[in-house]
DNA sequence: AGCACGCCGACT
DNA sequence: GTCGGCGTGCTC
């Protein structure tokens, strides 16, 4: 054949960190579809066996032909998908990552472990016959599982089935009285679509709506990145619906992003009700061989919708249309570990390599998004108006200062809150602070409980009684006494939800109080069972920290009060403002949602904080236009790009040894080859000691992406090329979402 | 990251 | 006498 290379050494991606690929000969036997890029192989390497992806073929090694080992297995028939593959290459170079390591950890488990793709079957269950009420009479529970499967004319997997509460008794028993079937498919086959693409119809849109899904529908086949930010309830969630109508409708798939806690059974069953066509979500309950599946069916272009947290972003797609990014401000896009990723930004970068539209919506936006939105390189749509026609509450700022208050709440707050509850409403009350107090102090001699492994104080819990330290998983029982003094004078400071709790209980004896915290929804569905009474709209009040903040439809509040705004307005992190403004617009936006008109009542210290002032009167828009300029003079991102190199050790001096030595090296080369960019530090971590281990930063900076990367990039390589560095830990982190 | 090898302390 | 602590080094 002319032209064609012969292929003497495959390039291989193994599950390691070390940014390399490693070389080896082909088996003997060929795979049917040739060697190619994008094939899994397991390969000896060292003394294990691991599955590893061709990512290159070549002729040529560094390496004699003698050390080269050859691939054991190959484990594909076709390569995996490429716009996968393309997506991986894309984030282990970006965040400076090990290739091997993106490719499996972005795989299904069961593709890593070197399972395989093909022959895999599904036991659907179908009606059958006419069960008549006599037939089923004396087993209630059977006539209910025969109605199920009535409403499911294509079948259901045995999986669904036990998922609404069935035995495998039941199912078999049906089967028996040949009421039921069972049907074995292959789930590679695709299924045709069938009939209409809508459930339910849409609902009407109002006119900003309207233009928003114009705009949007003026280029559906090119890249086409549009912020959305309009407030709280004001139906972004419908123009996502609409869009994604029509790009079902032109057979393309769609991709919505949705932060951790969105992910609720509410959201899915939104979507799931409006679609006939497959909706798939990735979320944290599925079973390995269940992740496989959505991932085929997203490959192979059955799913038409498949919703997910941050790792959905990659999922393969057969047919992109549109990606959808809720919530886009939101944190739990960023991984603060392994591949430190951020789904929003690898969203862009997807949409710009599939050429689709990419809608990022949020009430909140991010000022990296905002500032995109307002110089033109994202469209700019808004949505200002909700149903209601209620204006958002406005933020009541109360003064802290020299006034007493009951578990952290001001005598005004109180006083609120009684009415309120006489009026038949109910209260959520936010505090950032899970536990009784933040800390246990002498009162004789000052001491406080201190962790032993971090730089932070301990936190006094009161169910179960002990103190904890929210850092590292240290725990102590709580002393009789001072253990610097012996005085027994100890004493909590300051308030977290329990106390709160407790104080309110004391001061509402008749009225019922839900705690929302960590702590009291450890217990799987417990959230979602509050959640449900709390619907039913009995006059109550809710504590609680950020679980409460967002996403959640609370008809029945009509105020909110903000225990304590001043956590972000003087912190040390540049973030810190923009991330606490989010929260407060956030939490605020759950008072009066539906027909009643709500207060929002803000304790701080700062009443007269410009920024806090700003939010009140005009809005978190208003704010982070503001912040935007602030950001532009103190020349912060967005308007510059940071990298930051962390290093930690349960040694200090090797920890500041190492970060002084990376940063003075880095520091020549820069000046050398006169890249721009500027390094700054070692500096100690915001909280050094964690764990027992000390954590040190250095920053790099510069004006233009194209001059960090290198800086970022040559960097990476002298840490991995230097014997010492693999005596402490070190991470790049590439766009640090905060500095902790 | 794994997983070996290797050289020093308290145990059947 | 050995089991096992984690320092050091390597993986095509």
């Amino acid at each position: 054949m002319p032209g064609r290379i012969s292929v003497q050494v495959l390039k291989v991606a193994l599950p390691s960190p070390l940014r390399r690929l490693f070389d080896y000969l082909p088996a003997s036997t060929v795979p049917v579809c040739g060697w190619q890029p994008g094939l899994r192989v397991r390969v000896p390497f060292g003394r294990r066996d691991v599955v590893g992806v061709i990512v290159e073929l070549a002729e040529h090694s560094d390496l004699p032909f003698s050390q080269l080992r050859a691939v054991s297995e190959t484990l594909d028939e076709s390569p995996l998908p490429e716009d996968w593959l393309w997506l991986c290459r894309f984030a282990a170079r970006y965040y400076q990552h090990s290739l091997g390591d993106t490719l499996h950890h972005a795989m299904p488990a069961r593709l890593r472990q070197g399972h395989t793709m093909a022959g895999r079957t599904q036991t659907l269950w179908l009606a059958k016959g006419e069960g008549t009420e006599d037939t089923l009479s004396r087993a209630p529970k059977q006539a209910e599982l025969y109605a199920l499967l009535r409403q499911h004319p294509h079948g259901l997997p045995s999986r669904a089935i036990s998922a609404h509460g069935f035995g495998r008794d039941q199912l078999l028993a049906l089967e028996k009285k040949e009421l039921a079937i069972s049907r074995e498919v292959i789930l590679t086959a695709p299924s045709a679509p069938t009939g209409s693409l809508l459930a339910t119809p849409s609902l009407p849109l109002n006119r900003e709506q309207a233009t928003a899904l114009a705009a949007l529908h003026e280029k559906l086949d090119g890249y086409h990145p549009c912020l959305l930010e309009g407030i709280t309830g004001s139906g972004k969630t419908e123009v996502y619906l609409q869009l994604i109508e029509a790009v079902a409708g032109k057979g393309k798939q769609s991709l919505v992003l949705v932060p951790e806690i969105g992910l609720t059974p509410q959201t899915l069953a939104r979507f799931r009700s409006r679609f006939r066509v497959p909706v798939v979500a990735l979320h944290s309950g599925l079973t390995d061989p269940e992740r496989l599946d959505v991932w085929e069916a997203a490959a192979s272009g059955r799913a038409l919708i498949i919703i997910g947290t941050r790792s959905a972003i990659f999922t393969p797609l057969a047919n992109p249309g549109a990606i959808i990014v809720d919530e886009e401000h939101d944190g739990s896009y960023k991984q603060h570990d392994g591949l430190r990723y951020h789904a929003r930004d690898l969203a862009v970068a997807r949409a710009h390599y599939h050429k689709i539209p990419l809608l990022m919506g949020s009430a909140t936006p991010s000022l990296e998004s905002l500032h995109q939105a307002l110089s033109g390189s994202y469209r700019h749509l808004r949505l200002t108006q909700r149903p209601s026609r209620h204006p958002p509450a406005k933020l009541e700022l109360i003064d802290l200062r020299h006034q007493r208050r009951q578990g952290g709440l001001l005598p005004d707050a109180i006083k609120a809150i009684k009415s309120t509850l006489s009026a038949g409403k109910q209260v959520l009350i936010f505090i950032n602070r899970r536990g009784f107090a933040p800390t246990l102090a002498c009162h004789a001699c000052g001491w406080m409980a201190e962790c032993g492994q971090c730089d932070a104080r301990m936190t006094l819990h009161r169910q179960p009684a002990l103190l904890a330290c929210h850092h590292c998983d240290s725990r102590r029982a709580l002393p009789d006494a001072c253990p610097e003094c012996s005085s027994g004078d100890l004493r909590a400071l300051g308030s977290g939800t329990e106390r709160t709790e407790e104080t309110l209980q004391t001061l509402l004896p008749k009225t019922t109080i839900h705690r929302i915290d960590r702590d009291s929804t450890r217990r799987k569905d417990s959230f979602e069972q509050v959640l449900k009474e709390i619907q039913r709209g009995e006059p109550c009040v809710l504590v609680g920290t950020q679980m409460l903040a967002k996403g959640h439809h609370l008809p029945h509040v009509t105020l909110v009060v903000v225990v304590n705004a001043d956590g972000g307005l003087y912190a040390a992190d540049f973030r810190a403002l923009e991330h606490s403004a989010q929260l407060l617009e956030q939490v605020a936006g759950r008072a009066g949602r539906a027909a009643h008109p709500g207060r929002v009542l803000v304790q701080t210290l700062h009443p007269d904080d410009p920024h806090l002032g700003q939010l009140s009167e005009h809005g978190y828009g208003a704010l982070a236009r503001n912040m935007l300029e602030e950001r532009r003079i103190a020349k912060l991102p967005p308007f510059c790009f940071m990298a930051l190199l962390r290093i930690e050790s349960p040694n200090e001096q090797a920890a500041l040894a190492m970060a002084q030595q990376a940063a003075q090296a880095l520091r020549e080369w820069l000046k050398q080859t006169s890249v721009a960019t500027r390094c700054l530090g070692p500096v100690p971590a915001p909280m050094e000691r964690r764990q027992n281990r000390y954590h040190l930063h250095v920053m790099l900076t510069a004006d233009k992406r194209s001059q960090l990367h290198p800086a970022a990039s040559w960097l990476v390589q002298w840490l991995e090329a230097n014997r010492e560095a693999r005596k402490v830990r070190w991470s790049i982190d590439i766009d640090p979402q905060t500095l902790a």
